[in-house]
DNA sequence: TATTGTTAGTTACAAAAACAACTACTACGA
DNA sequence: TCGTAGTAGTTGTTTTTGTAACTAACAATA
């Protein structure tokens, strides 16, 4: 082997793309999230955006389109199709608001409440899995912290 | 407003997604890496893999698409299509070996180097705004939790 | 030197995301 | 009550990804 290549063992300065802060959360996210991705995608055919809009009906009760989008941070199209294929799925239902036609009140249910207490103790024993490399401590840091980078608080 | 509509404020039960580890990760990860993509993107008209890659050529100097992917764990379809777009537009050079055909050693031009240099700043002064919220103990915690997580240790 | 297996990298096609334009409806002011 | 502006949600089009199949080259071996 030549002498005139690259040691890639050693980086040729001082910055170490492995310890900037939002590559190592990219990382972090995607790694932490594969497993859990895994179940709702085969077990139940959803897509990022659909758990997310199940697991707000869910917590929260019946509300609408918009009401996702903003808590959640989702764009509306992203939310519109989340719905669109949800309830395809009959895992909600869509009423128009009489008074306010534009309004569409969504709602789980039985088989999307179903779905959300199954996938909700699956996410329960989940993030109890990541959270038993650390102490409680430790793990209570590492939330705030992240709300905050979020700009959740 | 009608007062069968849901309350948003509480929820039904006590599982809260906003503490949900994968889901806060990804929201952080998602907040704190937009202001520095929007730099990459605007400022380059590159995509998330094509700065990752750069990065690597920039911090690790030439080396094959191959260990690239090893090393950036990106799917080698991914970085053949981020090499293509940054030879196109001049970044890096790419150079096959003789003694194995099968090689293409990948380097970066001048403008690839400054691209780097002027980025590697960048990131530089955002990881820093980021790290100014928290004392530098909690930082490096927040790090070393982080490559845990991802699996980079 | 065929044969089979493996590796580096590309390409084709389907799935998904991003962005912008659009419809339907409500609110408000002249 | 007309015009204008704003809101909720959808649809169409273009980019980007993901997956898998592919080519070209090397390696090992019979």
């Amino acid at each position: 082997m030549t002498e005139n290549l690259a040691k890639p063992d050693a980086a040729r300065d001082d910055f170490d793309l492995a310890n900037f802060l939002p590559f190592l959360l990219n990382q972090a996210a995607e790694e932490s999230s594969l497993a859990f991705q895994h179940v709702y995608k085969n077990r139940y055919g959803m897509l990022r955006t659909e758990w997310r809009v199940l697991f707000h009906l869910g917590m929260y009760g019946r509300m609408t389109a918009k009401q996702i989008g903003v808590r959640a941070m989702i764009h509306k199209t992203k939310v519109s199709r989340a719905v669109q294929r949800l309830a395809e799925r009959r895992f909600l239902t869509r009423t128009r608001d009489e008074a306010d036609r534009r309004l569409e009140h969504l709602e789980l249910t039985p088989a999307g409440e179903a779905a959300y207490r199954d996938l909700r103790g699956v996410a329960r024993d989940y993030d109890a899995r990541l959270a038993r490399h650390f102490t409680s401590g430790e793990v209570a840091l590492l939330r705030s912290m992240l709300r905050q980078l979020a700009g959740i608080r």
